[in-house]
DNA sequence: GAGTGGTCTAGACCACCAA
DNA sequence: TGGTGGTCTAGACCACTCA
């Protein structure tokens, strides 16, 4: 289990452990919203004190993929919780009321990937990816537009008939049909100005300034995932943004 | 030191001794980029084991209130790090460029506060604040217009030639000026169109879209100290993002 | 009451740094 | 060489949950 510690490759027992538990949960032996073994018995299987798992499983909460819940266990992290929505949506009202988002899919078809997009994705140029097209709206009214891309490969079986009955929740549709689940992503923000198309799909006028928000997200082990662009009104709303 | 665990007041005791050390630095017993005493040394005022003394240290350090380096001591964190720029200026050149920003002053003045202004920075309403106004420049072309208020009580002795000796550089001077760190902030990000006013400011076309961004920071204590907007010119930059 | 995570301690040893 | 933070262990006890 451990190696020399004067060794440049040298890891703290710890972050082996804490590899260890990632691998289990690349490899699905654990699913989202599933308990993971107790403290005690992680200790046990890889032959550490249980003080040397909890920092690991520490780690894992501090990055949101596990949760701990005293007096029951820990669990594998799952995009269902309320909690998320503001967590991958930073898009609130100004006026702090509830968000009640509808969906509405505009098309969803197979392509194949352009080279900056392959490089995104980190897959082959000229691999087929699913192109998504959508809107978002509030309160009856459009709010965002998404162009959202997938690599095919890893995302058989994603069609419109299933996105329409996770009603839009993507994470939580690759979660629960794919067993695929974002950890992290990164985001560029900038203002643009609504060209003919978006001005006609978001019923605006042309040059209307929107929120434009390209997204990568990556899955366990750093994996880009998915690329999406989302165009966003922000007359109402605000990307909201804590820095710490 | 401790209390009855049933208490509803009850905080574990590292975070009561996190509370002991805040209130530390909050009377400014340590200044800014100083060391603190070890932690065999704090766990010993405190009467406590070291173990507990490193998990309160752990939480204010993963907060980067604290700073850590193994071998020499644990020290109070600092703006002056080029590590901070990217923390709270997340604008970077599209291509990846260096950034070399210069600051013009446009205007530095006292005023009484708006009532949402007080609100805002926890003041009383019609308090003095001061203002600032002023444009951050890249490779000589105006790229961000800044409108900064402070309350003015607090940042005693702030003008013209105390901001331009610190060439713009506003945390490290309130830092290495005033003995006030910012450890977090909020921020609200719109698109908007440029009035005629930031127009002429930022040397654009009226209706130029722009990314607004309205920021709160806060010192020790969760006290707001500073409101900001920056109103940024993205056809070259990006507001970078990451969700984790 | 049994099982889980949460806190706290005491002690050992390692890695890093400076004098 | 001595002091600092970093890791690891073993054991005790507390708080929470659920049968």
């Amino acid at each position: 289990m451990n190696q020399v510690k004067t060794s440049p490759l040298f890891q703290p027992l710890y972050r082996q452990i804490k590899s260890l538990i990632t691998q289990s949960l690349i490899a699905g032996e654990w699913a989202p919203g599933a308990a993971i073994p107790s403290e005690f018995d992680l200790a046990d299987r890889y032959g550490v004190s249980q003080g040397t798992v909890r920092k690991a499983i520490d780690e894992l909460a501090a990055e949101k993929i596990l949760m701990r819940r005293q007096g029951k266990g820990t669990y594998v992290a799952t995009h269902s919780e309320e909690e998320v929505k503001l967590r991958f949506l930073r898009l609130v009202a100004a006026d702090g009321g509830k968000e009640l988002l509808d969906n509405q899919l505009l098309s969803c078809e197979r392509v194949k990937a352009s080279a900056e997009m392959a490089r995104l994705l980190a897959i082959k140029a000229g691999s087929v990816v699913i192109e998504i097209k959508r809107l978002l709206l509030f309160s009856g009214k459009p709010l965002i537009h998404d162009h959202i891309v997938l690599p095919a490969a890893a995302f058989k079986g994603v069609n419109t008939a299933l996105i329409e009955r996770y009603n839009g929740s993507m994470y939580r549709m690759y979660e629960s049909e794919l067993g695929i689940r974002m950890v992290r992503a990164e985001e560029r923000l900038t203002a643009i100005g609504a060209d003919a198309q978006m001005a006609a799909a978001l019923s605006l006028k042309v040059g209307t300034p929107l929120l434009s928000i390209e997204r990568v997200s990556f899955t366990y082990g750093d994996k880009p995932m998915e690329w999406r662009l989302g165009l966003c009104l922000t007359d109402k709303h605000h990307y909201l943004n804590h820095l710490e």
